[in-house]
DNA sequence: TACATATATCTCGATTACCAAGATATTAGT
DNA sequence: ACTAATATCTTGGTAATCGAGATATATGTA
């Protein structure tokens, strides 16, 4: 075969990395627009894009997926609530826990925030062929796989530094 | 022809969506993590990954492309400069400007710790033909444009709410 | 040339997210 | 019952960020 295993990157897959990685600085600062022109600060609204896509789950579950210490997280829920954007609902089951519920009936504004770019994604999208948009799909399932890899191990690694110098 | 113009996105469509935005809260995810990994700041390891790709800007453009203001990205270069991340240096052509000029040849720790992620994205490229991969990297330089226009949009529109309360 | 205006960065004071550690409430195990 | 473990909240201190003004340089106009 042309290709051996643990070759050096050929040129196509640099370019595909260098791409990736533009995608990403651009996603975070596009979250990062976002937050503010929602009145949110970061953590704030990254919170509420998780709990759109896993639901309601508790305080701490939030504080480890968002890597924030637990009295940071009970703060963001604060200010989460009084401004209507979840809601906390003890768990029967366990009284220590707290539930956080995202609201998102009376809050049109994320949506709305969002919608611009969700069109011009279905917009992108619409441009492939089935078949291409189905290899496309894949493959951010497994970027995102991939990525949610590393974010396990750099949260069990050293952890090194703590910020404050 | 069988799919007409401003339809309702099909169900592939708004699974492709959903998949971005995954993709997207994890980016932000791990870029919070390898900054903290690293003892630094999102907004300092985010202008490290700005400089990667522009090369060196002035901290006006730095500013803008990073919305922060102008004197958090003094605070922001003074702390990137004492470790040694970048350094200033005066536009020769309009001395008001200072030009941040990224130094990467000493700080290795930075692409160590992008490696790992780095060799898994080669390894995910590697799984898929020339051809595959080239409509993938096409569709990442598109997907990235989308969100730069809407970066845009968003800086340009009413701005809405200034954070403090 | 002199002068006003625009632009780029920096300085300063105030606000507030965040962390770390301890306090409180609940659950689980013996 | 009693101890330990767990989940969240509270408190005090630190520092990033903002906003507004200060400083330095550049540009335009008479």
């Amino acid at each position: 075969m042309s290709s051996e295993r643990n070759d050096q990157p050929t040129a196509e897959q640099e370019q595909f990395t260098l791409r990736m990685r533009s995608l990403g600085t651009r996603t975070v600062l596009y979250q990062q627009y976002v937050a503010s022109s929602l009145g949110l600060y970061n953590n704030d609204y990254l919170s509420i894009d998780i709990l759109h896509e896993k639901g309601p789950i508790t305080a701490g579950e939030l504080s480890k997926l968002t890597g924030l210490a637990t009295g940071s997280v009970t703060a963001l829920i604060d200010r989460l609530e009084k401004n209507g954007f979840v809601r906390r609902q003890t768990d029967p089951k366990d009284r220590r826990k707290v539930i956080i519920v995202p609201q998102y009936e009376d809050k049109e504004e994320v949506s709305e925030t969002y919608d611009p770019l969700h069109a011009k994604m279905v917009e992108l999208a619409a441009s492939y062929t089935a078949e291409e948009l189905k290899l496309i799909t894949e493959f951010l399932g497994k970027a995102s796989d991939v990525i949610e890899e590393q974010i396990y191990s750099l949260s069990a690694a050293p952890k090194s530094k703590s910020l404050p110098k």
